[in-house]
DNA sequence: TTGTAAGCGTTATCAG
DNA sequence: CTGATAACGCTTACAA
C-alpha cells in the first residue's frame, strides 16, 4: 500500500502539502500550480489511493451514505436503488445498502451499526408503518437522513414521498374532461394514510370543476383487505344500487382489477360501459385486459430528490450548520391505457 | 462518542487491558475474572462501541465482506442474498452490498473501491460471462474471494457453483423409474456452459442404467436463442420424425413451456401422452398449466456454503496462511409436479 | 508558501 | 497480571 508520506517523499514536499493538494484544501491555492501538478503526477504514477479508514477516523466523514431497505426483493425497492446509486456516485458517495427483510430487530440492528459507519441515511418506507421508537432514535442522535415513499409522524425528520393528491386529482381530471360525470369510487381502507390523501385530491378536484359527488357511489374497502376480493365485492354494492356511473376510480391497481371482474360478469364492457382508473401502476397493469389506466409514481425522481437533500444535509452538518428537515412531494404520472375512454352509455 | 480510554479510567484499568478483555485476546487469559468482569459490565453500562474506523485502521482488518451483484432487481440475486446475508450476520460480518448493473465499468470502478475496504468479496455470477481481465485483477490483489453461481476459467479463485450435471442426473432417474424408455431432448446452445453439464448428467445415468439415447431424438437450440420460440419449434420438428417418444428433457422451464405448448397444439397431452421436464423451477413453472417438473438450484446452500468458504479464507488470510482455493458443487432439488408421470401410450 | 507535530481511537509490544 | 507507549495513515492547526 503506497502512503500519502511514500509520495511526499518522491515530490520532495511534505505529507501535508500533498494531502492539500489532493484533497484540494482553501490553502492549497497558495501552492504554486508546478507543484501541485508534481505532486498529482507523481500520486498517480505511483497508484496513491488514500486509505478509507485513515480518512474517516481523521475527518469523522466517510464519503458513505447507508440505505436501508425494507425488503430487496421487492421491485419497488430495486427502482428506487437505482436512482440512489446513481445520484450518490456523481457525488462519490458510497452507497452502503442493508436489506432490513422486514424484520424490525435487524432494522435496529443495523441502524446502530450504520449510524458509526456512514455519513448519513437514507431510509426506505414501504407499505409497513415505521415503529415510532425507532423514529425517534434517528432524531436523537444527530445523524443526517431522509425518509423515502412515505410521510412519517414527525415533521422533525425529512422525507420525500409520493404526492398522491396530486395523483387522484390528475385521475379525475382524466375522466372529467373524457366527459363523466356521474364518478363512482371505491376508497382504501380508512387506516391507510395513502388513501386519505388520495381522498383528499379527489374532493379538491371535484371542488374546483363543480363536480359534483354523489356520496352514495362512494365505497370504503375495510379494514384488513385484501383488495382484489374487495373491489370485486364493493363493486357489485355498488351496481346493486342501480345509480347510473360511467366510471370507476379505484384505490390501486389490484382493487381495480376486481372492480374490472365484477363489472364485466355483470354484462358490462370495459371501457365500453364503465371506466376504471386504478392506481400505483404495478406491472400487471400494463398487461391486463384491458390495459389499466393507472397512476405511477416516479420512482428515480423520488430517489434522486432524496439523495439531493440528504446530500445537502451531509454539507451542512460538516460544517456545523443547522440542517432545517426538507420535505418534498413528487408528482406521479397519469398512464394512459385502454380502461378508460370517454362514456356513452352508462353502468345499470 | 464513548472511547475505550473513558471506559479505561471508569474502571481505573488502562485501556489496553480494556481492549485485551473486550476483544479475548489470547494475553486476556491472565487477566482475573474480576477485573474483565467490571471491564464488561462498565462497557456496557457507558454504552461503549468501537469506533471502526479505529479498528479496521489499525488491525487492517474491516469486519466487512463485499458483495457484489450484477443486477439486484434479479429474483435469482435476491434469494442469494438473504442466504448471504444471514450467513455473514452470524459472523457478525457486515455485507457491503453493489449492485452492478450488468455494467462492465461499474464493476471495475466498484472492486477497485472495494479492495480497499473490505476483508473478502463475494461475486454473484449470473448469465453473463465475466470479463476474463476482471478475473485476473482478482488474482493479483490477494483478496479472498468467491465467485458464485458459475465457475469462471481459473482454478485459482474458489466458487460454489449449482451441479447441474446432477441435475439432468436426477431428472433423467426419475423419467426412467416412471419408466421412460423413449427419451427426446433438448439440449441448450453448445456455447453455454451449464448446457455441457446438463448433457454430461444425461449420458451418465443413460450408460449407468444401460438406457439407450436415440441420436435422432435429441435437438439442440441454436445460439442466439429465445428458448419459448426455440422449445416449440424444436418440438414441432421432432414430433414430424415420427419416432415415438414418451418423455422430453428440455433445456429450461422456458424451453419446456415452448414444448408443452407444441404437444398441446399437436393434439397430445401432457403427462398423459408425453412427460416434459423443465430445468431452473422458475417461479412461473409452478403456475403452468400443467404445474411444471423441474429442478431447482439450492440457493440458500449456495450462498451460505461461499460465505463459510469467505469466512474461512478470510479467517486464514489474516493468519497469513496459506489459503488455497476451494470448488464446491450443490446439488439441485428434483420438483415433481404435474408433467411428469407413468407412460401410457407414446407420443407419435 | 510549506513543514512539523499533534492527534483521531484502537491494538500490540514490551517492560515491569 | 497490567500499564506505558508506539504505531496504523491521514488531516489540520500552527509555526517557520
Amino acid at each position: 500500500m503506497v502512503t500519502i508520506r511514500q509520495v511526499a517523499k518522491e515530490c520532495k514536499v511534505s505529507p501535508s502539502t500533498v494531502s492539500m493538494v489532493l484533497n484540494q484544501t482553501p490553502l492549497s491555492s497558495y501552492i504554486p500550480e508546478t507543484t501541485k501538478q508534481r505532486v498529482l503526477q507523481v500520486a498517480e504514477g505511483m497508484g496513491y489511493q488514500p486509505n478509507p479508514f485513515a480518512q474517516a477516523l481523521r475527518s469523522r466523514y466517510s464519503h458513505t451514505i447507508g440505505v436501508m431497505v425494507p425488503d430487496i426483493a421487492d421491485p419497488y425497492c430495486a427502482q428506487i436503488l437505482r436512482g440512489i446509486e446513481n445520484s450518490l456516485s456523481r457525488s462519490s458517495y458510497l452507497p452502503f445498502l442493508v436489506d432490513i427483510q422486514n424484520d424490525s430487530s435487524r432494522f435496529k440492528k443495523y441502524l446502530n451499526v450504520l449510524m458509526r459507519r456512514v455519513d448519513g441515511l437514507i431510509i426506505l418506507a414501504n407499505s409497513l408503518s415505521f415503529e415510532s421508537e425507532l423514529l425517534s432514535a434517528l432524531e436523537t442522535r444527530k445523524m443526517p437522513s431522509v425518509i423515502l415513499g412515505r410521510e412519517p409522524e414527525t415533521d422533525s425528520l425529512s422525507w420525500v414521498a409520493t404526492d398522491n393528491e396530486d395523483g387522484t386529482r390528475q385521475a379525475l381530471e382524466h375522466l372529467y374532461r373524457l366527459g363523466h360525470r356521474k364518478i363512482a369510487f371505491i376508497r382504501g381502507p380508512s387506516l391507510i394514510v395513502d388513501s386519505q390523501h388520495q381522498w383528499t385530491g379527489i374532493c379538491s378536484f371535484a371542488s374546483a370543476a363543480g363536480l359534483e359527488l354523489d356520496p352514495r357511489l362512494v365505497a370504503t374497502l375495510s379494514d384488513p383487505f385484501s383488495s382484489y376480493e374487495g373491489g370485486y365485492e364493493r363493486t357489485r354494492q355498488l351496481l346493486a344500487l342501480n345509480i347510473p356511473f360511467t366510471a370507476l376510480v379505484a384505490f390501486d391497481d389490484m382493487t381495480a382489477f376486481g372492480c374490472i371482474r365484477a363489472l364485466i360478469s355483470a354484462g358490462l364492457r370495459v371501457p365500453h360501459d364503465c371506466s376504471v382508473m386504478g392506481f400505483d401502476d404495478i406491472p400487471a397493469a400494463a398487461f391486463y385486459n384491458p390495459a389499466l389506466t393507472s397512476v405511477r409514481e416516479h420512482m428515480e425522481e423520488l430517489a434522486s430528490t432524496g439523495a439531493e437533500i440528504l446530500m445537502e444535509a451531509v454539507r451542512a452538518s460538516r460544517k456545523n450548520q443547522a440542517v432545517s428537515s426538507v420535505h418534498r412531494k413528487i408528482k406521479p404520472d397519469l398512464i394512459i391505457r385502454e380502461s378508460t375512454a370517454a362514456p356513452r352509455s352508462s353502468a345499470s
